[in-house]
DNA sequence: TTTAAATATCGTAATATTGCGATATGGGAA
DNA sequence: TTCCCATATCGCAATATTACGATATTTAAA
């Protein structure tokens, strides 16, 4: 199929997971941490940093766009984008308050 | 294509979005926190709660344990599946570092 | 207005992912 | 051994993803 089934799963849930997916590409993180990198969000010689096509950088810049990864705008030669910082820290608040929840030295045996 | 490109990334970076491209389900997101509240390992009725079939439960649960996030093994009827509580750290530390590297307040206009 | 630059979008082809039913596999119990 | 139960694997069909070249778009400058 490839369809992702989202019928059952919490909103919560849901969305996280759109956001992790839009992270589990090697070029799209490599994107994020040259943005965390870069002090002044300008990310025009990106495509020189990456591997890939310029279109194909357009295009995975697209999708952290619109899973709210990165915001920001392009206006003539000048481009801005940056890290939402609000989304970031989201993520890291998850991964922080799952580790809590976990107990320590389960026992993975019967 | 389809075919993710490898080459021109760092081995660390291909990695970790390996790992945090299968927890961009919700599927795998939704067992991954039932793993985590669950605190005697054991899943077997972790068809029930989600909306999937068996045979696809299954497969992702192969798919978390392929790239490391989960271990455990089955003998019998005795299901024995728990968080890698090492990687899950991993993952932690990695978005605790990265966020340590953003400039506060990065201003995101020219 | 025209040109130059940079990014965005389109079209395409190849591959990957997802989900399910059916079936295979493995271990314990009768 | 045979049966039963639970999980794993297979095979398939439908859809999603990925990447690239070509083109469109947009803005500033000449």
């Amino acid at each position: 199929m490839g369809i992702t089934k989202v019928d059952g799963f919490t909103p919560e849930v849901t969305q996280m997971a759109e956001i992790l997916k839009a992270l589990g590409h090697p070029a799209r993180l490599a994107i994020m941490e040259y943005l965390i990198n870069s002090p002044d969000c300008i990310n025009g010689d990106l495509v020189d940093h990456l591997p890939l096509a310029q279109s194909t950088v357009s295009r995975h810049l697209s999708e952290l766009k619109k899973v709210g990864l990165i915001k920001g705008t392009i206006t003539g030669n000048c481009i801005s984008y940056c890290i939402n910082e609000e989304v970031w820290n989201k993520i890291k608040v998850f991964f922080n308050s799952s580790s809590d929840q976990i107990t320590p030295g389960k026992s993975c045996a019967c």
